[in-house]
DNA sequence: AATGAATGAGGGTTCATTCAT
DNA sequence: AATGAATGAACCCTCATTCAT
């Protein structure tokens, strides 16, 4: 019996996250609105009842999937550029290469299109996702290239207009791998590390003075 | 009579683009499902049953918004481009600043938030969105690039990352305008023609032979 | 001018007919529920709007419909009733077979659907048509074949239970013909003649004494 | 738990009969168009939303209620008619007492005066119910006829025409019982058991040799 | 008189949420 | 804790009726 209820138990605790999980799946392929609770249950593997246990609406089940999703998201990040000692441009290559990898490949790269569609209509989000993942993504991102400008790396250029140089192209081409990119023949989709090599590459071109040398 | 009637049907002939325009800020705002019928009617300043003389249903709405503002929106793009003479530098930032002037500044822009929501639940738009727009828009920029390849003026990088590079961000700021950029004050909300300026220039830094002459 | 506002006054006048046939036809193909005020008035040849000009409402419509058919519908009967001198067997011949062909055959036919359909809808139609048709019609076939018993030709049967059994039969086609029957192949649907003369024969040979001589 | 979920399975497995009992009622009484979806449910006893967890919309109720009533409500006929070993005018009485009694008796009767007004809407009804009412029960009683007619004991009449004047005034009794019958003072509705009776009589004579004895 | 664009009440259907079991 | 039957508010859509032309 004890084995029993542990299972049990370990079952009950892992609910909510399965639900979060589903519940992120779908409101990012069909929309929230689009989305009946009955599936986000069904997909979780329980009852419409019991969604209802764990969260008390439709409403709270999305907020709670994009808490989830915006919290220390970004804690990473920070942490590798403070420690971090080679050239602002390898500095850049890492960290968005890095994140590529952990955000953007994952399930949670839904967020995005989630974030996009949703705003609007749950105006307290905005708020909370500026202060959580805009605000210290830029910070991260803008003191790396303030630096290299500092350091006579890169030329004196608008830091804020380059951080969205840098970073935009990323987070559409996850939006778009969860909208367009889902209705397309899977071959016809970006390959994301090859083309992230190449977008840093371009803009570093454009972003180191002329006479520096180029990263490796 | 022939005066009565031209006045009625004057306004019969409007109705359509009138309730085009408000389903589009509609869906654009709040999304499809989450728009009521009856929402785009008073918008347009009609009643509910009014809606449905013009269309048989609130989806048939939506593939007319799509398709009004999908189709020739790219067909200019390509004249210019054929027609312009000087470097592929200056017809990138031509062909882009213009692109932005036309279609981002209006509340056309809104199409491609709608797109990204939109897609999977009508997979038939899907397919057309990729015949009509993003096959013809990325052939343009792509063509830039290949002749300004060819031209020696640009190195020797790869084609479609390149596009991406280019055009991703202008996109992205466009649905950011329609979501989070809503959501904002609006002294937040980021320069665009100012950006589109420094971006290009970014990522021709990269995409110019270093020997080449920087682009006036 | 004095011809087109004949031809036009004409036109006019027969509207009401027009309207009204249309309603029939389409009341007892569809129902009254189901069918569309404006499709009745596509069916007269006119604009939904004029329909109302002639009648103040579907269901007056209905009514005047349904009044049109059942005045004086019975009337010639009863005159044919009283001036024939044959037999009483000949005189139910002469009286069904004609109705047959009056009635039956006709459109207006369908009035019996409609009325079976209609009436508890509209409870205010049902005492009419009592008055109107039942009472009067059942009162001639009654009155002849009380003759029939009061002159020994008949048997004393029950008579109204007798009217019913030479009636019934024939509504039953008629209404047969407007529902089942309008979806079977036409070859499938009874010869109604052939039909009522049989049946008059068997109910005849019920009612005729076994002694009396069998009718031409 | 096991008794709980008994009472409850038991509410459950009984819904779809309430609500076919209901909707029957209702179609009959006021005629598919005319009856509203929440009407069915409030008469069955439950809300709007209950009708929809049993039945996918109005149109598939209604044809469960006529697949309900038509099937093998003609099979016992056909067994009576199997094993009956007395004369063939006893054999017709003994079936069409019967029928009238399981059938026109009970609130199933109303199915003659449904199918009358429903037919014309839904084709696929009609072949139904040729293909398991008419057909057979055509068959049944044709058989019996020419039996009769066959072993001498009826003339040779022409036996479909025959078969309707046996049967149509019965159902046609029906098909009043829920129409005009139910508009009327109940004292003025024909005695059925007796109508029949008398009406089986009378046919009988006109079916019956002339030298033959008559039926008890 | 005739039209047909417009209205909005009404009915079919869905689905978030509740609650008895 | 879990279920899923039941509810009813809400939404899509239709159509009888009106009325400006």
């Amino acid at each position: 019996m004890s084995d029993d209820n542990a299972i049990r138990r370990r079952r009950k605790e892992a609910r909510p996250q399965e639900l979060l999980d589903a519940a992120l799946e779908l409101f990012v392929e069909k929309g929230f609105a689009a989305t009946r609770a009955e599936e986000v249950a069904l997909r979780a593997g329980v009852s419409k009842g019991t969604l209802y246990l764990y969260y008390p609406s439709k409403e709270e089940l999305l907020k709670a999937v994009i808490a989830q999703h915006l919290s220390s998201q970004v804690a990473a990040g920070a942490q590798a550029a403070e420690r971090f000692d080679g050239s602002c441009a390898e500095l850049l290559n890492e960290l968005l290469a890095r994140w590529w990898e952990n955000v953007l490949e994952s399930p949670a790269s839904g967020i995005f299109k989630l974030m996009i569609t949703e705003v609007r209509n749950f105006p307290e989000i905005a708020e909370y996702y500026r202060r959580e993942v805009i605000e210290p993504a830029t910070q991260i991102v803008g003191q790396v290239i303030q630096r290299g400008i500092d350091r006579g790396e890169f030329r004196a250029v608008d830091v804020p207009f380059a951080i969205h140089s840098l970073v935009l192209p990323l987070v559409m081409l996850c939006v778009h791998r969860h909208s367009m990119g889902a209705c397309l023949p899977p071959d016809t989709v970006l390959d994301g590390p090859g083309f992230i090599r190449q977008h840093i590459a371009l803009v570093l071109g454009g972003l180191l003075r002329r006479d520096a040398p180029l990263p490796a």
